[in-house]
DNA sequence: TATTTTTGTATCGCATACGATATAATCATA
DNA sequence: TATGATTATATCGTATGCGATACAAAAATA
């Protein structure tokens, strides 16, 4: 038998899975500059929009676990990048919240999605096809993320 | 200053970083049965399609570097699903294998592309959207993999 | 109010990813 | 043919991801 289903080319799954981290990687360069990883820069992309947040609120948005972010966080407080702080009305709770070095950051990074979709569409991609990409892979993770 | 392109609902990098992880977990139960990992699973796909390869082949075609992929095809092997042995012709270079077990995988894996395309098919995805959706993250890839 | 359940975060173990580097084999070329 | 460059694989260190589990605080409920 062929098993055409199970042929590299003829799944999803993989473009899925490679174009993540060649984008990672892609960014690899511009963040190395700023002192933090992919993930990080996930996070601080969540805090820069609205801080400070619960750990879980963090996790949520980037669809993450809080064994992958807690870790996570402790490094970034180490590097001088969060605060962590235990809430006092429900002290299950940590709010993160960014330093002074943290929101600095953030003028730092404003140039790399430009840079970086601009070296997208300076080869074959269209803004329309960028956006439609996006949207598809959304409706992709809402189905997914149940 | 709003800083519009740093939201992350503006980002392309994060559905198709989330959209990733996702599709990973979809596979999971079903790859578990199995007793292999969704990495080891892609090496499969490869194997099935053509063997014996090199390592370095295997690396190319999944665009993963040796230094994943050894310890990855050594935990293979460990498990029987795959055989390492050294090329004569050329004492570099280690040849992969499939184990009888790795070939009889590949009858049991058969049926998971289609489980899972079809629980996309049931919801909204149409095959056009899902076919353009992997064609233009192919683009991006090969765009992304000089 | 005492007990059970739920919630929020953290810890542990294992398997990736990948940059940097090592090492042996082969190739290229002076 | 000796030697420097290249190639194929492997090793090391660090940072994710995530299932399983722990643990304390808060909420629910008997």
């Amino acid at each position: 038998m062929s098993y055409e289903q199970l042929k590299l080319k003829n799944q999803l799954c993989f473009p899925v899975y490679a174009a993540s981290r060649l984008i990672t990687r892609e960014y690899q360069p511009y963040l190395a500059e700023l002192g933090i990883t992919y993930p990080q820069y996930l996070v601080l992309l969540v805090l820069w929009e609205n801080q400070p947040l619960a750990v879980n609120d963090i996790a949520d948005k980037l669809i993450l676990n809080t064994n992958t972010i807690t870790p996570l966080l402790k490094r970034m407080e180490t590097d001088g990048i969060v605060k962590r702080i235990r809430s006092e009305q429900d002290e299950r709770k940590v709010f993160i919240s960014l330093t002074d070095y943290g929101e600095l950051l953030k003028k730092k990074a404003a140039k790399i999605p430009e840079e970086l979709s601009a070296k997208l569409m300076q080869d074959s991609f269209t803004t329309s096809e960028l956006t439609t990409l996006k949207e598809q892979l959304e409706k992709l993770i809402n189905l997914l993320n149940h």
